[in-house]
DNA sequence: CGACGGGACGC
DNA sequence: CGACGGGACGC
């Protein structure tokens, strides 16, 4: 069948765009062992560890060329923030910048993860939504309008949370779409600062006030027996992030797990912590925990968290010290695991590579799911939810706002951090407003308010039907 | 003869 | 802090 014409071709070149990647790893990592870490991804053309040109020695920047962009993606995704050989700094992976560029800005997910597509002027936002949700998660979907007569000029954006969703969409739509990555939108691009305002430096926790969420699991206080010798062990936890996260969106997440006594992000050259953040916890128990509950959990939404464990600093070299750390570590994980009080698995030992944590961590006492009421029930009453700092995906909003019955519908107002949910009952609604308004759900804050009743905008253009 | 290029967001 | 080698191109 094809040749493949020749290694420029294939691997030097980004051909096709976004299908190699940019590792940033420990200098002792070979060739072979990026090949088997990332082999499982997608088909590798090409594996360069980039050496010092006199001592040959690694320089701890490698590059690994995928055949396609998804491969790549899926790749960047599942293996940032992952330790490569035992005993390593976990690894950072990013899209490579393509060789012509002279730009010297990490490749982010915000340029990944929106698609711009030609569409008929007949599709509504529902059909592009439709046409587009097999490829993968959508956050939302936008089609450009005549300003004034309101009609489809035929161009519509399609955003997933993941950037391996958007290529996938790319490779494997239909080619009437002319799907291509969308150009990030121009200027005030809406990143806000939330650390403004926020005291810098350490975060010395260990209060109570914040310690007292209910979990469905185990509760990790049960394995503060075995915190023996913690002082020689490890409390401290690593997480690894390729999205831009404050200092208050990491330690609201990891202070849900009761002991957390000291959160400190580790920001990168650039201001954004798109590297680690460093937490540890007053006992062995709750590092386990924390662990074993946010490892792989998205935050925000398409972010795949990475946490690991890291040593107390004093002995980092030691193979013997990490050996036994590791050891003690596998226990603890096995006891977590098979532990008589943890009735519901969570999953098998091992390593696996899907979420471990459920899909919503909050600390409300939540109701059992109910069911959703027929869609075309008549709304007796919405509800109005600010999000802060960012929204939750609709799953898990419906996850949580059915538990109290009747509930409609959800809708995110695109590109706001605002949403409505629709209840056929008002007591229902009530309850839920009762329960929620204040709440914390996977680290972010809502506000729960009756809604205003909808702007009726007389002058619109009528319905099509 | 004979069939496909075009394409950008109210922050 | 973390950005680009080695190899040698048709009849």
């Amino acid at each position: 069948m094809e040749e493949y014409p020749n290694k420029q071709a294939t691997e030097n070149l980004d051909d096709p765009p976004n299908s190699r990647l940019f590792v940033v790893t420990s200098r002792s990592i070979t060739e072979d062992e990026l090949r088997e870490g990332f082999s499982a991804f997608g088909d590798i053309q090409g594996v360069w560890v980039v050496k010092d040109k006199q001592t040959k020695e690694s320089k701890g920047i490698c590059y690994v060329k995928f055949a396609k962009s998804s491969q790549a993606c899926l790749a960047m995704e599942e293996m940032h923030g992952k330790v490569l050989m035992e005993g390593t700094k976990p690894c950072k992976v990013f899209i490579a910048q393509s060789r012509s560029s002279t730009r010297h800005r990490d490749v982010e997910d915000e340029e990944l993860t929106r698609i711009f597509v030609m569409i008929p002027k007949t599709f509504s936002e529902e059909d592009l939504k439709d046409t587009f949700k097999e490829y993968g998660d959508i956050e939302y979907c936008v089609i450009i309008k005549n300003k004034f007569t309101g009609e489809s000029k035929g161009l519509g954006y399609v955003r997933y949370y993941k950037p391996s969703q958007a290529a996938i969409a790319i490779e494997n739509c239909d080619k009437t779409y002319r799907a291509i990555l969308a150009e990030p939108r121009t200027k005030a691009t809406v990143t806000e600062d939330y650390s403004a305002g926020a005291p810098r430096g350490d975060y010395m926790g260990g209060g109570d006030s914040m310690n007292q969420y209910a979990f469905p699991m185990a509760d990790p206080g049960n394995y503060q027996v075995m915190d023996y010798r913690s002082n020689d062990f490890t409390r401290c936890l690593m997480m690894s992030t390729r999205a831009a996260l404050t200092q208050e969106q990491i330690f609201a997440l990891f202070d849900i797990i009761p002991g957390m006594e000291y959160c400190e992000l580790q920001r990168d050259a650039y201001g954004m912590s798109k590297g680690h953040a460093l937490i540890r916890y007053s006992n062995l128990g709750s590092a386990v925990y924390a662990k074993e509950k946010l490892n792989g959990f998205e935050y925000p939404p398409g972010n795949r968290l990475v946490v690991n464990f890291v040593d107390d600093g004093d002995d980092r070299s030691s193979p013997v010290g990490r050996m036994a750390m590791q050891f003690v570590a596998t226990q603890m994980m096995s006891a977590v695991w098979n532990g008589p009080s943890t009735s519901q698995v969570m999953k098998p030992p091992g390593f696996s590579p899907v979420s471990p944590m459920s899909r919503v961590q909050t600390d409300v006492n939540l109701p059992p799911l109910k069911k959703l009421a027929p869609p075309d029930s008549k709304t007796k009453e919405r509800l109005f939810v600010v999000f802060s700092p960012s929204p939750l995906p609709p799953d898990v909003l419906e996850d949580v706002f059915c538990r109290f019955g009747s509930l409609i519908e959800v809708h995110l107002v695109p590109g706001r951090k605002v949403g409505y949910m629709k209840y056929a009952d008002k007591q229902c609604a009530d309850e839920a407003m009762a329960a929620l308004h204040g709440r914390v759900v996977n680290g972010v804050k809502m506000k729960v308010m009756l809604a205003d009743p909808p702007r009726e905008e007389s002058h619109k253009r009528p319905r099509t039907y």
